[in-house]
RNA sequence: CGGGGUAUAGCGUAGUCCGGUUAGCGCGCCUGGUUUGGGACCAGGAGGUCGCAGGUUCGAAUCCUGCUACCCCGACCA
């Protein structure tokens, strides 16, 4: 199983699908870039989706779910939004298939459907269509919803994690009476991302603006987390939508205020996807493997007993069992492994591969001496823990791991983000030490292009907080308002 | 869709140029034994339409033709 990993290491995505997913689904086209999430790995996604779920509720919004078809006249409504997706969507047209001779299964000619449908790339259009229905008054508002969900999108390149041609993901869908509510509950919601990027998946991000040319279609603007990957690349991990009054025109969304005047409402849409898996894996690896925060392993604790016979493992359960109750009461994961099949070493390397944060061993030595070996995932380190601190110095240990991890993510991103005022010097950066690089751009898009197109760096974002000094575009000496954040990128 | 590459057991591969025994090796898997505090060892064993279709030949993993899939680089993108 990790046989070859030390070597593979630079290529994260080549050893995903030994660690937590199986991707190997296709002789047939129709599956292409699709992935199968194993369990240990759709433990991790459920450990995510558990927090985000409440976070949102925190935030006032219910879950609903919508149609995965979407019929094509729905989907032609809002034009830029058509634009964005009409190339990568998977379409049904038929509702049969027919067995002829020689058992050939092929699709019945005569089902035909007469409208086609979408396999839904994204949910704005039927949801913006449903939302007409529920909105009249401006006491029906605001209309805080969001979806958990499968989307397809078929792109012409995939890869594993980043992009994949069918994804779960979260897309929150938010109705509102006034311009500045939609914009507040856009930030809102960016926000709550932000927080869960750093504090659950100790992946320090940055909060930003889009430029026009990445913003979402139909958006009037994009707000993103950006985190920077440990080979230098940055990760788009998570975005917000205001999308104005785009598509309640679209789809005749108005309601009457208090003053019976007809107004359009106004939305923001919101999504983070099983990309944030990718963005965890590539954050905190190592060479052994995966290194998970306490947060979010689906395990956080395994105790790997050392024994000889049944006689031995018994005596081992009879002393851990109390201290593994004890650690369950205080809300820890713990796992222990009993199985004979494996030997403690095999063991110990299996669940440095699966990145537990902690790991105990118990033998019949440390039922004398009365300490047992505890060894953290993130630095390796081992140490000797007597039996009455056993609970405590876990416990403490969770959240060392967890504050550990984060910082040692932040410490590289701040070593490779660099204050670059020439484009010579940009260029040269790019290509020896890849990392953020704040810079000053004139704002057009023809510049934006020609750095893209030059060194394969676009603009991640234009930051939010933080220095906001003015000064010249480093590739044409046009004012420009503050350092905007490039990288290459995912 | 453009450029490059690959396809041999569950995984990784040798063999292909130059056709010739029963297609070899490592990991993994199964059985037995010895082991068990960092990925055990010994012995035995199972597992292959050599991507698919057609052709050349006494004989094809190997040569020819066509097709398909996957990977990497671009364009596209959560």
């Amino acid at each position: 199983m990790s046989k070859g990993l030390t070597k593979r290491s630079e290529n994260y995505s080549q050893w995903y699908n030994e660690l937590v997913v199986k991707a190997d689904l296709a002789e047939n086209s129709a599956v292409r870039g699709s992935m199968v999430i194993k369990p240990y790995g759709y433990a991790i996604w459920e450990r995510m989706q558990a927090q985000l779920d409440k976070m949102f509720k925190e935030t006032g919004h219910m879950n609903a779910y919508f149609p995965l078809f979407i019929p094509k006249s729905f989907f032609s409504k809002e034009a830029s939004h058509v634009d964005g997706f009409a190339k990568e969507c998977a379409v049904v047209t038929h509702y049969r298939l027919k067995n002829t001779e020689g058992n050939n299964i092929i699709v019945d000619p005569d089902a035909k459907l007469e409208e086609e449908l979408i396999v839904r790339p994204t949910s704005e259009t039927i949801i913006w269509n449903t939302y007409k229905n529920w909105i009249q008054s401006y006491r029906d508002l605001p209309i805080l919803v969001n979806q958990w969900a499968n989307v397809v999108r078929w792109e012409m390149r995939t890869r594993l994690f980043l992009r994949t041609a069918e994804f779960l993901w979260q897309e929150g869908h938010t109705a509102h009476a006034t311009k500045k509510e939609a914009i507040e509950e856009t930030k809102q919601m960016i926000n709550v991302y932000a927080e869960f990027a750093e504090k659950w998946m100790a992946m320090p991000v940055i909060i930003g603006t889009k430029s026009d040319s990445e913003r979402f279609a139909g958006a009037e603007e994009t707000y993103t987390i950006e985190a920077l990957m440990q080979d230098g690349k940055a990760l788009q991990s998570g975005t917000s939508h205001f999308l104005g009054q785009n598509f309640a025109k679209a789809f005749d969304v108005k309601y009457l205020t208090k003053e019976n005047k007809e107004e359009f409402v106004w939305a923001s849409s919101w999504g983070v996807s099983t990309r944030l898996m990718g963005a965890l894996i590539m954050s905190h690896s190592d060479d052994q493997g995966l290194v998970l925060p306490p947060k979010l392993a689906p395990f956080q604790v395994v105790f790997i007993p050392i024994f000889k016979n049944d006689e031995q493992l018994a005596a081992i359960s009879e002393r851990i069992n109390p201290l593994i109750s004890e650690l369950r009461e205080k809300g820890i994961t713990v796992q222990f492994d009993k199985r004979d099949s494996q030997r403690p070493g095999f063991k110990f390397a299996e669940y440095e591969l699966k990145g537990y944060p902690i790991r105990v061993a118990v033998g019949p030595r440390d039922l004398e001496s009365g300490q047992y070996e505890v060894a953290r995932r993130d630095t390796l380190e081992k140490s000797f823990v007597a039996e009455a601190e056993l609970v405590d110095y876990i416990e403490n240990l969770l959240k060392d791991i967890q504050n550990n991890i984060f910082n040692k993510a932040k410490e590289r991103r701040e070593t490779t983000t660099q204050m670059v005022d020439s484009y010579d010097e940009f260029k040269k950066i790019i290509e020896e030490k890849p990392g953020f690089i704040l810079a000053h751009w004139d704002g057009t898009e023809e510049t934006e292009e020609l750095i893209k197109n030059e060194t394969k760096a676009t603009i991640r974002c234009i930051p939010i907080e933080g220095n906001k000094e003015e000064g010249k575009c480093m590739v044409t000496g046009k004012p420009s308002k503050q350092r905007v954040l490039f990288a290459k990128a995912y």
